[in-house]
DNA sequence: TTCCAACTGTTGAGAACTGAACACATTACG
DNA sequence: CGTAATGTGTTCAGTTCTCAACAGTTGGAA
């Protein structure tokens, strides 16, 4: 790609985000962005349609470099590894990740976190041969949920313990459920 | 002006006299810079006809940087105050002018500074009444040097003392030759 | 209310930058 | 020695970005 888009889209999302922090999204203005990433205000509209879009965009990228991420530290998409390297990213980019999960984006970005991870979980679980269409969908769900909620206490209490011991810690409590289904 | 040329010709300035501090000026490529500032190779030759030329404009960049200082800061270009804004500027910006007065540049900064400083004794002197062409000469490369020699000896020697100390020992040595001249 | 300032989203012409290619010079290395 | 690798400086067609202008919307102060 173009080095000139890749400059330009990263220089509004990083401007996006530091005005995020400092004055929600509500009162961000494109004129803002634009001055911050001093870049022309017409070249924003260039590659996003306005504000909203951005902040789609926005998070979307945010869920891509999660999982890239999780791509290089662990093979699987479900072990133990996998579970503290995503724990490992949003401690190491809190600022950016307590934004995305609770404040602003209102819930988009934890339905999408949602929905990659029940599908991830739905992988695992349909392919052991005891499966039951009813009853996996409550596992897969319950899983699921309880997993997003453990990350958003964990972000929302700013990071409260290391990556490791939470971990640790929901692997725990995940054991008793799907001891046959989660490689350690 | 375009704000794109400013943005690369900030970058490639940059990223020049990073290298210059890593690598010195004989070993840096125009591959290295444009890769450094993440601009395309031929971008370079579009401002700078090479690397030479790149070295000249930016030793002009850094002095048009200290003379704007230097006018924000004081009135008149022979005062306490201005001698005290110049120290104050290279202190602030040491790594940058350690370079371009020592190691690299071999002479051409300390060239254009040298002829800046004259100009401005010049115009002090010869609008005293009682100038005469063959002492003022004298009196103004006397001055003119001392200033550089004491600039280079607190540069080179990594700032020893702070810059209102500096200016105030300069000023002192200065007071005996031109009590008449220097306002403080 | 009216007015004013600020923001939005769009357009067009032109400038800056891009990647890719080119021929040529210099350096490193078997 | 040859030759491979790296760097130089230039060109060109195509893309991105810029500035300036536009009409329309919104929110707050007089």
């Amino acid at each position: 790609m173009d080095r000139r888009i890749l400059k330009t889209r990263q220089s509004i999302m990083n401007m996006f985000v530091d005005l995020l922090a400092e004055k929600g999204f509500e009162k961000i203005t494109i004129n803002d962005i634009a001055e911050r990433a001093n870049i022309n205000r017409g070249t924003v509209y260039l590659h996003y349609v306005d504000k909203f879009d951005l902040l789609d965009k926005c998070i979307e990228t945010h869920i891509e470099l999660l999982l890239q991420h999780c791509a290089n530290n662990a093979d699987n998409t479900l072990n133990a590894r996998a579970f503290q390297s995503i724990f490992e990213y949003l401690e190491k980019n809190f600022a950016i990740y307590k934004l995305l999960l609770c404040n602003e984006g209102s819930g988009f970005f934890r339905n999408r976190l949602y929905a990659i991870v029940a599908q991830s979980v739905t992988e695992v679980i349909c392919a052991k041969p005891e499966s039951n269409a009813f009853s996996n969908g409550v596992t897969i769900h319950f899983l699921t949920s309880g997993f997003i909620g453990v990350l958003e206490w964990w972000i929302n209490n700013s990071t409260p313990c290391s990556a490791q011991e939470i971990t640790e810690q929901f692997l725990l409590l995940l054991e008793p459920y799907t001891k046959h289904l989660v490689s350690r």
